[in-house]
DNA sequence: TCTCTCAATATTGTCCTACAATCGTCCTAC
DNA sequence: GTAGGACGATTGTAGGACAATATTGAGAGA
């Protein structure tokens, strides 16, 4: 058996299910990697080898080195010449880094947000955020989800196009696929609860608070992801 | 002759002078179309049209289509499926959403400077940003160097990779804004004494105060860009 | 004359093959 | 044991081919 064909077996099994449809080629592989590094089933360090992802996905290179090129846009795999793509690892620091940038950036959301006065922006927000009132504990699955949905909301109701697509760069998905198992149930409860207060504030109009609230909820946030980097690393 | 060929004429003559080594291709060709973007050669709403450009570089379609593909991902570019490339074009939108942006990510650098304690980046950073002391009237161009090297050393002061990363891009498309031209001595010698004072509180170790400052800078700045384009729809 | 349909054309999306260039590694010679 | 070279694995680029889609313009119909 070939290196690549044993390489390939360690990572997804035998191959694509169902081939995409012309001209969605590209976007089928990146889904599936960006899949598969999310979920963990590509660990960070993990090489991507063309040949590898040509045979797996039965396309050719062309879509492949695509691919590989957007998620290397996205922050998802880190690409040196001549020596391929490898899923990336965030170190301590680019997780303090990132996380400073998202502090700012989610607070001018929320900012934005509170202060928004689109009728059907409003709604569809409280709409959007129903699950984070709901009392059942969550687990840690659920509650990523919940999360995810919260600030997205906050950003649509913030209604600024570019904001919203810079966070998603932000690579808050890959952190917690990184530290995610740090999410006890104390941690977890605090986080709804903060979701609550922030979204509190943006609905009674207070800029200041919403920027306030969502500022603590991410420096909590990033105070346990890097205290979860810290423990890995003793 | 041909539309590709009456097309490159149009662009920049007839073909790249001298072809990149190996491996630096694709780094060759992203080089010139930036440089031919920001400097108004290629004016927003060009088409960018793959067979025309491996003519014009003599490279093949593959290294070509990774360019354009990192261009789109600098915000230089816009790429529609099976309708090609053109040169971005930045509604007022677009830009007052990304000024939005780019104050948080400067006021943060700000603050981020001013709290820095290493000697030689303080050191560094006194030597980069003597130029803005300068008594001497500025012409535009001069300015917008002397503006640029500013940011840049405020930004190496923060010592944020990733922040310096992401400003590099909230940056390019305010320059393809074309805002060259409303640069009148008066707003010039504004920029510059508001240069001085941010620097005066990132020297002071004055968080709050560079936070605050840069912000105004930015804020009247956007206020400026945005009047600019205003003018031009009308 | 205007609008709509449809074919011709231009262009992009993908595949394929081939080869050059480079990196990492192992292996040898000193 | 280290420096240097040979080799394999992999990426970078070329070039040709065809499929799929968008655009355009001409002609038919109202």
């Amino acid at each position: 058996m070939s290196n690549a064909a044993i390489r390939q077996r360690a990572i997804t099994g035998p191959r694509a299910p169902v081939p995409p449809a012309h001209g969605a080629t590209v976007a089928f592989i990146v889904e599936r990697l960006r899949d598969d590094i999310l979920a963990g089933r590509l660990q960070p360090g993990s090489r991507l080898v063309e040949s590898d992802l040509t045979s797996r996905f039965a396309v050719s290179r062309g879509p492949v080195r695509e691919a590989l090129r957007r998620l290397t846009a996205d922050g998802l795999i880190e690409h040196w010449p001549h020596r391929g793509a490898v899923v990336r690892r965030l170190t301590e620091r680019e997780i303090r880094e990132l996380f400073l940038i998202r502090i700012e950036m989610e607070a001018l959301a929320a900012r934005l947000a509170a202060a928004a006065d689109a009728f059907e922006r409003r709604a569809g927000f409280v709409a959007a955020i129903q699950p984070i009132y709901a009392d059942a504990p969550r687990n840690p699955c659920e509650y990523l989800k919940e999360n995810a949905a919260f600030h997205d909301a906050v950003m649509a109701l913030a209604d600024n196009l570019q904001l919203r697509d810079l966070a998603a760069r932000l690579q808050l998905p890959l952190i917690m696929a990184q530290v995610g198992d740090v999410l006890t149930p104390a941690v977890l409860n605090a986080s709804v609860q903060e979701h609550r207060a922030v979204a509190q504030a943006i609905l009674d109009c207070n800029s200041e608070a919403a920027s306030a609230r969502m500022r603590a909820h991410l420096e909590r946030a990033a105070a346990v992801a890097l205290r979860r980097v810290a423990e890995r690393k003793a």
